[in-house]
RNA sequence: GGGAGUAUAGCUCAGCUGGUUAGAGCGCCUGCCUUACAAGCAGGAGGUCACAGGUUCGAGCCCUGUUACUCCCACCA
């Protein structure tokens, strides 16, 4: 047996130890016809990103299920990946071009997606070797890139089937743009934040001079491209005016009025200045009536067809505007007003809505089977409540655009002709328009959204669209992993796509979990400076202590604060596992962890209370509350295993017992395998380092309830042992004797055999000399005893007496006593209303009515010792 | 405007389908280097479970309302 050091020291071990189940091949799942499998795919990592604590969550909970399932005998796939992030992998080499004073126009396409490519080949194992740090037990040799030929295939194949069945078209739409990333943005990708800003009033006079109308705007620089007023068909203060035109300020342009539903008369002056390139309302009012369509701000943010202003950023044309509005006169009044003003999920600039011609999924029949699988359950959330969120979204969901003004990412297969303007959309490039076989063709410049290619990952890793092994196998895949915040972003759209390419769902579990936020509960980011870095965490505490610190304190789906003192705590941990696998170690000279035939008291509680803990660890997983599965275990371990068990163990092997060693190893084992999905390094380390049956333990067997080990009489009859050693440390340490003063002890009670049978333990652990056990009264009255110097403890089930009167302040005994007495009595009043209570014993469940039965019995005999104890100290 | 979540010990959080004297970690107090572990051991203090009603034999848990904080969605120019 190896000497292990006395402190458990993960970075001599982690590296090593991972390397092992590399070499074993225990990550790698095959298609095995005899095991059910079961398959995880991650949640694609961005390829140049680095790992942080929200990867650290997500893969924490995967590794967790998939080493579960693997040791309960599934064929358990987790199968690793990394996504090519468009937006912010191109961000990152244009920042670096930016060093060498270059764009990437200056490089033109080609060579710009070399460079990127340069960059992944470079920056794209960094995450995966951080993954590795954190002990993910993900089948390496399937690693798979959103950018790799078969993902890429598999787009190609989605766009052009969605496209041919007409769920994907081209169109001019309002769409969000981006002018700091340059490109449109789905609906998904807009954050809103709440923003104090101005409502300008502005005057704008009919063109035959009768008059004028007061139009509100929060963005005046839009009215460059102001091509109608709306008000509502209904308001009767601009009945007479609808129909005319009006002089647009400062750019002189004679715009209609119109009359539409759209306005809402209560607001504002109840007149609406239409800007149809640059507001999706005014766009739809626009087409309605036929207003012109007058694009005002370009691609960067800056004014375009804007006479004096052109040129000019939006902010800067805006200051020009309000002051030249002002000073001819024009300017009614200013109000302060909050709006939403939305930003880019990835850069956080104001995002500038456009008219633009882009690529759309049609989203409504597709939402259809999306949400059936959900509604019927075919499809869980965990929690539940996020089925809500997603229907809700799925309910209203509006067409996606897919396509992204980037060179980084999956070009759109479409080919425009330059002779005949027919578009040819293709599996495999062509050489010529498919409609006039003209040479002349160009492809579309656009890539489609990161997303696009994430929602197909559950299939397309598996090799679709190619029929595989694999995918007849592994698909659908058991449970998703994500945060609550890539609900919309990610889980939704794999769902329509599994329903529609497949025909099946992607997924049977959804498994939401919240988001690590700093002690303040702030999020944490890079810019905020508040960012724990889970790498410097597995440096300092080891992997095994920052996985059991996310995984605890917390339930499903909500969000947690990140203690670096936790993590100290679970680093304890991880060392009290270790010194108590040393002290098994050391006092073994058993090679098997076959229990014995005869097995004493103390052996029955702590199997009884470890079949117990498998089973409750075991329900947990089920229901995905791998938290309190965590928090099982470890009190288990730390209280029932190491405080008591370990501390019992101790004379028998003093006096050689090999029994007792056996149900040690017997425990040992059963703990380090409930614990390994959670901690894998140390508990294969110990598992190593013990006689053992497997190669490994990450392929042992999972422990599961055995009946035959449900002992919960001698559970329960020991309890009164450990009651008793309770408190009688509690006594002693009231009135201060130390621990090397041991004293006789002298047990009264109706039920002596527990005590008989524990005595021993009694004596070590409660710093006994000596322990009598004696049938209730033998010992003699309390008077008797008191005389004799004696010092009495009572528990439910017997009365301790210990020589130490002289010891005992007697009057902060018989108040200890009264104060006791008071707040038993006060117990036993509310039992036996309780058992008084007519309806209680009628309509309360049998077990129970006899559990407060018994309650009341034992408050009785408690009640009936002290009154005892305090009648001899008087 | 719609929806959701949270409110439990000084701090951070558990508490499963209503059934003990409401728990843990950290912090605090007292005593211990008891030959696995001081990253430890033993003992202890500390909570009217946000508030007000209700259902029930019984409510931290279920229902209604109130308050506070947080988040998501939609959006009014």
């Amino acid at each position: 047996m190896k000497e292990l050091p006395k402190v458990y020291d993960p970075k001599a071990v982690e590296k090593r130890i991972y390397q092992m189940w590399l070499d074993g091949g225990y990550f790698h799942a095959e298609r095995d016809p005899k095991k059910k499998p079961f398959t995880i795919v991650i949640p694609p990592p961005n390829v140049t990103g680095q790992l942080h604590l929200g990867h650290a969550f997500d893969e924490t909970l995967q590794d967790i299920l998939i080493r579960y399932k693997r040791m309960r005998g599934y064929s358990a796939l987790w199968l690793p990946g990394y996504d090519h992030a468009g937006i912010a992998t191109q961000i990152k080499v244009e920042e670096q071009l930016r060093g060498e004073g270059l764009t990437r126009f200056d490089l033109g396409r080609d060579k710009f997606l070399e460079r990127v490519w340069d960059w992944k080949n470079k920056y794209g194992d960094r995450i995966v070797e951080q993954l590795k740090t954190l002990g993910s037990s993900c089948d390496w040799e399937r690693q798979r890139f959103t950018m790799d030929e078969g993902c890429s295939k598999a787009v190609r194949e989605v766009f052009c089937s969605l496209y041919e069945k007409g769920l994907i078209y081209k169109g001019k739409r309002i769409i969000n743009w981006c002018p700091h990333c340059t490109t449109a943005l789905s609906d998904a990708e807009v954050e809103y934040e709440e923003k104090p800003g101005k409502l300008w009033h502005i005057r704008y006079p009919l063109s035959d001079g009768s008059g004028y109308v007061v139009v509100a705007t929060t963005r005046p620089e839009t009215m460059l491209g102001d091509s109608g007023v709306a008000v509502n068909p209904e308001d009767e203060r601009y009945k007479d005016i609808v129909g005319k035109t009006c002089v647009l300020p400062l750019v002189g342009r004679e715009i209609p009025i119109v009359a539409d539903e759209y306005v809402d008369t209560a607001f504002g002056t109840g007149c609406v200045k239409m800007t149809p390139c640059h507001d999706p309302n005014d766009f739809e009012v626009g087409l309605r009536h036929g207003l012109e369509q007058i694009l005002v701000i370009d691609g960067e943010g800056k004014i375009i067809n804007g006479g004096k202003y052109n040129g000019m950023d939006r902010y800067e044309a805006r200051r020009a505007i309000v002051a030249d509005l002002e000073e001819q006169g024009y300017l009614v009044k200013i109000e302060d007003h909050v709006h939403n003003v939305g930003t880019c999920y990835r850069c956080h600039s104001d995002v500038e809505p456009l008219a633009s011609d882009q690529w759309f999924v049609k989203m409504e029949p597709l939402a259809k089977e999306a949400i059936r699988v959900v509604e019927d359950g075919t499809i869980k959330f965990v929690p539940d409540r996020f089925a809500k969120t997603y229907l809700n979204w799925m309910h209203n969901v509006r067409d996606w655009c897919i396509s992204r003004q980037l060179w980084w990412g999956h070009q759109i297969p479409a080919w425009y002709c330059a002779d005949c303007g027919h578009m040819t959309v293709s599996r495999t490039d062509p050489t010529e328009c498919e409609h006039c076989h003209s040479k002349n063709i160009e492809r579309d410049p656009d890539v489609l959204d990161t997303w696009f290619s994430s929602a197909l990952w559950p299939f397309s890793t598996l090799g679709w669209p190619d029929k595989t092994e694999d995918l007849d196998y592994f698909y659908p895949t058991d449970v998703l992993v994500t945060g609550y915040d890539i609900i919309f972003f990610w889980v939704a759209r794999m769902i329509f796509s599994g329903m529609e390419h497949m025909k099946k769902e992607p997924f049977k579990t959804v498994l939401i979990h919240g988001l690590i936020r700093d002690p303040q509960g702030k999020k944490m980011s890079k810019s905020a400076g508040n960012g724990v870095d889970p790498i410097e965490m597995i440096d300092r505490f080891g992997a095994d202590a920052l996985r059991f610190n996310i995984i605890t304190g917390n339930s499903p789906g909500n969000d947690m604060r990140f203690y670096v003192e936790r993590c100290e705590a679970m680093r304890n941990f991880a060392n009290k596992i270790w010194n108590a696998s040393r002290f098994v170690m050391m006092n073994l000279t058993v090679e098997d962890k076959t229990l014995p035939e005869k097995l004493e008291l103390p052996d029955r509680w702590v199997l009884s209370k470890l079949n117990a803990l498998i089973k409750e660890v075991n329900d947990n997983f089920d229901r995905f509350e791998l938290g309190i599965a965590a928090q099982k275990i470890y009190d288990f371990i730390w209280d029932t295993f190491c405080d008591w068990y370990i501390e019992l163990s101790k004379p028998r092997l003093a006096e050689g017992d090999t029994d007792v060693q056996h149900v040690l190893l017997y425990v040992l084992t059963d703990i380090l395998k409930l614990l390994h999905p959670f901690m894998p390094y140390i508990t294969e380390e110990i598992y190593q380092a013990l006689p053992h049956e497997k190669s490994a333990l990450i392929i042992e067997d999972f422990p599961e309830y055995d009946e035959a080990l449900d002992f919960s009489g001698d559970e329960a009859d020991f309890e009164k042992v450990i009651d008793a050693v309770g408190a009688i440390r509690s006594q002693r340490s009231a009135m201060n004797v130390p621990p090397s003063r041991r004293a006789k002890v002298i047990i009264s009670t109706v039920t002596p055999e527990p005590f008989r049978a524990g005595a021993q333990y009694i004596m070590r652990l409660a710093s006994a000399s000596q322990v009598e056990v004696t049938g209730m009264g033998e010992a003699g009255s309390d008077a008797e005893m008191e005389a004799k110097g004696m010092v009495t403890v009572v528990t439910h089930s017997a009365r301790v007496f210990l020589p130490l009167a002289e010891l005992v302040d007697l009057d902060a005994e018989r108040e200890r006593i009264e104060k006791e007495l008071k707040k038993n009595r006060g117990f036993l009043e509310g039992q036996l209303k309780k058992l008084s209570n007519e309806a209680f014993i009628s309509r309360a469940p049998e077990n129970v009515v006899a559990a407060e039965r018994e309650k009341a019995e034992k408050l009785r005999s408690l009640i009936e010792n002290l009154e005892k104890s305090l009648a001899a100290l008087k």
